[in-house]
DNA sequence: GTAAACTAAGACTTAAAGAGTCGTATTTAA
DNA sequence: TTAAATACGACTCTTTAAGTCTTAGTTTAC
């Protein structure tokens, strides 16, 4: 129930993996998929997003693939998830998630206070890691 | 996709009402459902859990209901947590949860190492936190 | 001793999200 | 022209969470 999705896993593996390759390297889907034995449909949906957003370049035709777009010291794990999951995905809490108006327990409720700043926590770090200390 | 579920949401607001309360007064579910505006048979469910857990006392018959078993103070968030979704329900990532020797990937993906910092972040500060410290 | 107000517990239904699959189109190098 | 790659949408399957329903048991007040 608070766990990182299969596609934000894959992810994070692909863009790891390819932040080891020499600068330049041009890696398949194909490739990383039998690796890390990971299901290739899915993984191929997840680089489609990071290459849409621009996290990497594609290149299509025979000797295509994929290379990391930016520099792997910059790229954030919270970027990933971000991209891969939509903005606000992690939201410990989904009161927090809405605008105060509409939470109906919003003037009695005040538990997420404290949460709020777990959720802080959570978000700091997952800013602070790049997939660079992943290497 | 990395929220707490509504079981554990209802399960913290009611505790924390109930450390509100003065210490021994006995509530009830319908109590804490109107309050909040919670589904009564959800929340219920919950009440019942985290008596049978002997996290709060249950009186049945007709000014039956539930007070606090334990001090606000010792009581902590991941405590509540834990009984409602079961142990290890906060597990960032699959991998980390099943044992080593399981899991396919293990030998060749490392991602979880970095990752398994975060965990231990976020344990530590629910661990931390008591329900005291949410009234 | 019976009715009312509770808890207890399990079975069931529904809804939503995640995971994975399939088919087809497009691009490009050889 | 073929093979190997990405691109993308539609689809199914599975799981889990959320919520509902039903029945049983307990206690107090009258």
């Amino acid at each position: 129930m608070f766990q990182l999705s299969k596609r934000v896993e894959y992810g994070l593996i692909a863009v790891r993996h390819m932040a080891m390759c020499p600068a330049g390297t041009i890696v398949t889907t194909k490739e990383i998929a039998e690796k890390y034995h990971l299901p290739y449909e899915l993984l191929a949906k997840v680089m489609q997003k990071l290459a849409r957003e621009k996290f990497i370049s594609s290149y299509q035709g025979v000797h295509g693939g994929y290379t990391l777009a930016r520099n792997a010291e910059e790229l954030k794990v919270s970027d990933v998830i971000n991209v891969i999951e939509g903005k606000s995905a992690v939201t410990i809490i989904q009161c927090e998630s809405e605008s105060p108006q509409n939470c109906i327990i919003h003037t009695t409720c005040t538990i997420k206070n404290p949460l709020v700043k777990l959720q802080g926590t959570i978000n700091r770090v997952l800013n602070d890691l790049t997939i660079m200390e992943m290497v």
